[in-house]
DNA sequence: AGAATTATTATGTACATACATAAAATCATT
DNA sequence: AATGATTTTATGTATGTACATAATAATTCT
């Protein structure tokens, strides 16, 4: 019997990944624990440790301490969405990019905003941006900046870079919020886009914060027919 | 001097973000190798890898073989969406799960379907159906079911189990994409969800492979006013 | 029987070492 | 100076051993 050598953690990940597909390990199923797989694969058990690790990560197997690893029963499936800049994302579909500012002020900000960013209610910076692709409309940017915690935000006028662009340089973030929607273009929206009133947009609300400050919230509104793609 | 022990690589990635997002480390920087951040941190440089290796992944730092490691001059943020079945997400939230198929049929899919799915104009199975939420419509589902590849889909009747859950259970695929947009409710959604005519509806299209065997093609069209949500 | 304690076990991870690999840098050659 | 071969170097990973940790199973005690 010539046994294939599964020599690296990618290969035993391969033959883990074929037996969950071929039913060989059924949804449910408790799968030999690492030592055992380790001498049948002829390796390690650091190695398949590191495969079903990552294979674990993916959703398709669930690991718990003493009790084993065992094929997850409903596997949820996992989209990475990079989430990159506007101009980036242009970009790389061989688009030329474009940028104009609408509206900079500094104002008091609307209770549900003020609220999301959980600053008392001081004014705070707000952009309004539109983002064009070969010159065609193709997302709304409308921004509030957190002036407590990213003062040096006044003294940019924003009419050549994007508050997108600038804060990522210049205002780090730990951890944050994102939300998908559907939502019917605004007059103002609609306008700018070039769209019908209450067309549907895709939308994009995001929030972020420095550890326990909160730095921006945005509403990205695309232009109608903009997908948002990934792989499972 | 005290060393702090940084003696477990999650204690190592901690600092390495501190230093990341107290600019420490600013982005572009080619921050010190692996053998050297070991012996700093007094621990091995495997734990040191793993460390880097985790916060490469999130995307904050950029590592090449020979270049060394860098901090990310633009880090793509990575949302990641777990895509679970219907009935779990509604159960998730407290609330009652419902279903309703609304038609199945074995017809002739229009060319687009066909296209996406890669098969030869046969009959294919259609499925409709309605997902409720504490008797509230909450999406309707709109399915295409490769029968060359899961044949067995013909012996279902799908009026009990949905379609999302039966292929789950039944039909293994290995890849698949996912797409989300939004739409305008036709005549026959605003019905079903029970929303004006061309109200503004959040949509996910997937389309799912066995190797490199269409499974299904699914369009889930969520009630007005669905978000869809996750950290970054 | 039920509760508290202890033993067992599979995963999780740290470490030292060794070698693989990719890419940059250097050197030799034309 | 351009080209090609060689060296260097930082990451990538495999391995054996050791111990940590969490959760289950078994046991003891009340």
């Amino acid at each position: 019997m010539n046994r294939p050598a599964f020599r690296n953690w990618q290969t035993v990940q391969e033959e883990v990944l074929r037996r969950i597909h071929a039913r060989e390990w059924k949804p449910g199923d408790l799968i030999p624990n690492e030592a055992d797989l380790a001498e049948e694969f002829g390796c390690a058990r650091a190695t398949v440790n590191r495969a079903l690790r990552t294979v674990a990560e993916s959703g398709l197997l669930d690991r718990r301490r003493k009790a084993g690893t065992r094929v997850a029963l409903q596997p949820v499936a996992k989209a990475t969405i990079d989430i990159s800049l506007i101009r980036q994302e242009i970009e790389a579909r061989g688009q030329k990019y474009g940028y104009q500012l609408i509206s900079r002020s500094l104002q008091e900000p609307p209770a549900q905003i003020s609220g999301a960013l959980q600053v008392p209610t001081t004014r705070m910076l707000h952009l309004s941006a539109l983002h064009l692709a070969n010159d065609a409309p193709y997302a709304v940017e409308d921004r509030w900046i957190n002036t407590a915690t990213v003062p040096t935000a006044l003294s940019e006028t924003f009419d050549t870079i994007s508050g997108n662009e600038w804060l990522l340089a210049n205002a780090p973030y730990t951890h944050g919020e994102i939300a998908f929607s559907a939502a019917a273009a605004t007059k103002e929206e609609a306008r700018l886009l070039g769209c019908p009133l209450h067309a549907a947009v895709f939308v994009i609300d995001r929030l972020t914060w420095d550890h326990a400050a909160s730095v921006t919230k945005v509403r990205l509104i695309f232009a109608p027919g903009h997908q948002l793609r990934t792989t499972l």
